[in-house]
DNA sequence: GCGGTTAATGTAAACGTTTACACGGTGTGG
DNA sequence: CCACACCGTGTAAACGTTTACATTAACCGC
């Protein structure tokens, strides 16, 4: 493994030159140049990064943690921010945190050790306040998950208008009797979309029933989506509608209300969230909130660039999001909010 | 940011003690051990990682190079490799190399630049020979894919034996007009199942029909999934099986053949390969091929590991898949041999 | 032709570790 | 009581860069 000291004595120069060379400085020679290029070549050099990033203290490298890669949802997210990496060149690692806060705190420590130059939360696992302490040592994002009063720059959309507009879309559907379809995590998310729910049935002058809001697993698995559902379908008078707060859970109260014997979306209309790409692929075709997901990644990481760079961004960083009409939501059935309802 | 000495200071003992102490040797007394420790901790003090791996020429950090991200035969794999590389005390870090040839190069420099101890390849994106030197300077594994003659670590499933458990599944339900939905790549695993799908059709004594041998798109998209089962089922005698070598074309193909009028499986049978989660998501659930794909993230990393730490490892790891039954297929319609079957 | 500026290169000191070697002190066996 | 071993600790030299500063040479205007 050549170093920087044999390249300068195979060019017959000083090391500093080399190093001066490599790092394009324009105070240089092209005589010199091509001399130490060429040698660079013969010896098949390399630059050791421990050293460099030792002595310039950076490593150009940024820090993704997700907690989880199953999820389609955050596939996009990290597509995003890798090529807007890649792009700026610096490279960006993903760490799988699987939601064990120990995980996510020893990727972070990494920051401390000058391994990395910044990360991109993809969920809240880690202590809050641990955390704000934390950005203010190091560039950090958070994007998707945010504490309300953050001080810790972050991306995401408005979840709570979002929840707005699923649910103007099924009141304008004529439903009065829905159910909202939650998950047993305390993410800020999901805690604004519950509240988007309630706001729009106070706004529509419903009274909220308790039973209507149910919740699936902590990571939005399908079937504690079927099983919720069952749930809920098994109430005397059963929802027309189900708002779940993901796709996945979507999925699984399709499932569940195809095998209670209900047609969708004839007898019952189901929407999800994000909008990953399998929706397309069932039938029927989800109706969902759509996340612009890749761009949550890019805006994420240009955020973070910033903070890095010592350049000014946002604190809040709000994308636009849009609700896809698709087959699995329609009017509600005739009469159904007289009697309870329900097919079979 | 306190540095080693700042801990020695403070402690009233020398650096190499405090290292000796923060690297656990036993030549220490507990008396030194404490103050060194209650040091480190009044000052927050954290390795340097950057000047720990220039000096002991290490890193800790292993390096995944994946084709993509959005597939989750992948995530199950990376989960598999990040556990295992836990629990053996490094660091797994994810490129997403989106198919582009340079940019798995690009990643695959970090290691001649000390930026990681070795890596694990997901797909074959970069030249052959190319890899093979690569390999031959530093610990690589590549998983799933692999060229024929690779003198490179891999681990993967026994593909051609695995399509000849699909296409037995099949014969054995009386289908004689099978069809192969492959993909537009020139994968080992592309190439495997296909051979495997002719040898068992050869050995069935059942002439190759060449029109039933069709390709969806490069990464296997579900949208070609669908197109080319529309372009099968148009045939004059459209085949009663189809055979896909993944899940993500099978429920495009799927679809397609619902779109045409096709019960499945009463009318036609279509298997997927990979079983991905998914799967028992839709309906019909689909008949799979299964890969233990958290397995083989597992191997991977063990085997990796043993590289990295100059123990031995075989060179070919084959791990065993199953045939996983479930809706998507069975018998072939009555006299389908004999008239053009299907419905419509 | 000379002081002064500038441009190209060299010298050497960092950056924060790890570790070979040296050193002193204590304990043990003869 | 001495030689010896051994244990805990310290000293200092690496590891491979980058970069402030020094040096040299060339060039310019007067």
């Amino acid at each position: 493994m050549a170093t920087i000291s044999d390249v300068a004595a195979r060019a017959g120069v000083s090391i500093a030159t080399v190093s001066r060379v490599l790092s394009g400085q324009p105070c240089t020679t092209p005589a010199t140049r091509d001399k130490v290029l060429r040698s660079v070549a013969e010896l098949n050099y390399h630059l050791n990064r421990s050293a460099s990033n030792l002595r310039r203290n950076q490593t150009g490298v940024i820090l993704i943690l997700t907690p989880n890669m199953t999820n389609p949802y955050y596939a996009s997210i990290l597509t995003g921010i890798g090529d807007t990496a890649t792009a700026l060149g610096s490279a960006a690692f993903i760490c799988n945190t699987r939601d064990d806060p120990n995980r996510s705190t020893a990727a972070l420590e990494r920051l401390r050790q000058h391994q990395a130059d910044g990360a991109i939360l993809l969920s809240i696992d880690a202590d809050a306040t641990w955390l704000a302490d934390y950005a203010s040592d190091f560039p950090l994002v958070q994007c998707s998950e945010f504490q309300p009063d953050s001080t810790i720059t972050h991306v995401a959309i408005d979840n709570k208008a979002a929840s707005h507009d699923v649910m103007a879309h099924l009141l304008e559907l004529g439903h009065t009797r829905i159910a909202h379809l939650s998950a047993d995590n305390t993410y800020p998310s999901t805690r604004d979309r519950l509240a988007g729910y309630q706001e729009a049935l106070a706004q529509a002058n419903i009274d909220p029933c308790p039973e209507y809001v149910v919740r699936g697993s902590a990571d939005y698995s399908f079937a504690s989506g079927k099983d919720a559902t069952h749930t809920l379908l098994a109430l005397p008078k059963p929802p027309t509608a189900i708002f779940c707060i993901s796709d996945t859970l979507a999925m699984g109260a399709v499932v569940a209300a195809r095998e209670a014997g209900f047609n969708i979306p004839a007898d019952i209309s189901i929407t999800g969230f994000d909008d990953v790409a399998v929706n397309e692929m069932i039938q029927p075709q989800l109706t969902t909130l759509a996340q612009p997901c890749y761009e949550l990644g890019v805006t994420s990481a240009r955020a973070l660039f910033a903070l890095i760079n010592h350049e000014t961004t946002p604190l809040a960083h709000v994308l636009d999001h849009h609700l896809v009409v698709r087959q699995s939501s329609a009017k509600a059935p005739a009469g159904a909010s007289e009697h309870s309802g329900g097919a079979r």
